[in-house]
DNA sequence: TACCTAACTGAAGGATTGTTCAGGTATAGG
DNA sequence: CCTATACCTGAACAATCCTTCAGTTAGGTA
């Protein structure tokens, strides 16, 4: 599992006179299936025809569109990813200067937001996190993140960096810290959510704001 | 192994007259065996048979140091832990009064200097961390290092705060977020160790001057 | 309606794993 | 030397698990 191949989730057999699903069955409904059976049973218990059942086909089925178990998970992740990348592109969308103060919130803001949107799954996702071999999402995914926050960064009207890249790494990575503690301890839908947001607001803002000063151009 | 049981790892029958352990093997020794498996071929393929193998002893001796594979993965990852309380504590042993620049840079420091001990073993004890249940952590050792951190930030002269455990517990969840994600890129010891020694005690002092400043009392 | 074929099924195969336990080994004490 | 016993061994067992593939189902097309 550790060496297999990194394939991306897709039909194998693309038709040529598309039909619908017959089940409703999509790669969706699996990524569903996956979280919650590992919510429910553990990473350890995540198995493929578990998962399969859960989301009503059949193993035969799922590895149409997986083409083993590792690429499930791989997949999970990588879609999460990309939804944290899009929120975190949507800070710098329409490329107006800012205050850095502005612009730590609204990236702590958007990291938050995703993680929070769906609390279960966020809960989940740490599980695989460990499970899967960290250089592949270091080199692919990952960088796409830390793009965001350079661009994001670029859009600072009373600062600038001297090596922005390893700023934004570092904030990503504070980020994750807090958020993973966070989701750690969370045992219910609480007010430990709210904190959540204020903290990384918190750290955000200061971290950024001693970033830049450790090299002022302004 | 979600649901095993967490016995603490130890001989279960102590000998009277003891005699030396015929061939050298320690607890010790199991747990430097299994770091080297995760290291060698991953999370997925660390059985018992194979740490037993490695550490140069039979399966069934490994049985008798540990009742269970999961027992021996949090023995590893508690170790773990304990060496970092036992550093974090070592910040605020003279119990003098010092500035909180000082203080952050310290902590900082205490975290990192664990870290980066053993770098093999850090990026080891990182893949162990999903596969456990987080909650057996959070509730158990973790809040000592929490500790560790709030009688260190006592110390601070010139600063005071509203919510410690709050600013402990951000704290250490960011310093452990960006140690997470360099030790995730690190290919072999290169220069990204320095950095993160620096961007740890550069986001350590933002952080905790920001926090003091939400509420401060001198 | 009849046929084609993509999509789906799930029992079976092959491989691996955690754990046990009956038996072997070496040391301390007499 | 002999016995007791703590310690060690590793083949065997039961339990899963991932993956395959021959066969079935149902939508599209003529």
């Amino acid at each position: 599992m550790e060496n297999a191949n990194p394939t991306v989730p897709q039909r194998l057999k693309p038709r040529k006179t598309p039909i619908q699903a017959r089940s409703g069955v999509t790669v969706e409904a699996i990524h569903e299936a996956a979280i919650q059976v590992l919510l429910a049973d553990g990473l350890a218990r995540l198995t493929t025809t578990r998962v399969a059942e859960r989301a009503g086909v059949s193993v035969g089925t799922l590895y149409q569109y997986f083409p083993n178990k590792e690429a499930l998970l791989f997949a999970i992740l990588q879609r999460h990813f990309e939804e944290m990348a899009e929120s975190l592109e949507r800070v710098s969308l329409h490329g107006r200067k800012r205050p850095l103060s502005d612009l730590a919130d609204s990236l702590a803001d958007a990291y938050v937001a995703v993680k929070i949107a769906r609390p279960e799954a966020t809960t989940a996702l740490y599980r695989v996190a460990g499970a899967i071999d960290q250089f592949r999402l270091s080199t692919g995914v990952y960088k796409r993140l830390q793009d965001a926050v350079v661009r994001a960064l670029a859009n600072a009207s009373d600062a600038s960096f001297n090596d922005v890249e390893r700023v934004a790494f570092t904030l990503l990575s504070a980020l994750a810290g807090v958020s993973r503690g966070t989701f750690g301890k969370l045992v219910s839908g609480s007010e430990v959510l709210d904190r959540l947001r204020d903290e990384t607001r918190l750290l955000s803002r200061a971290y950024l704001k001693a970033a830049a000063d450790a090299r002022p151009s302004v």
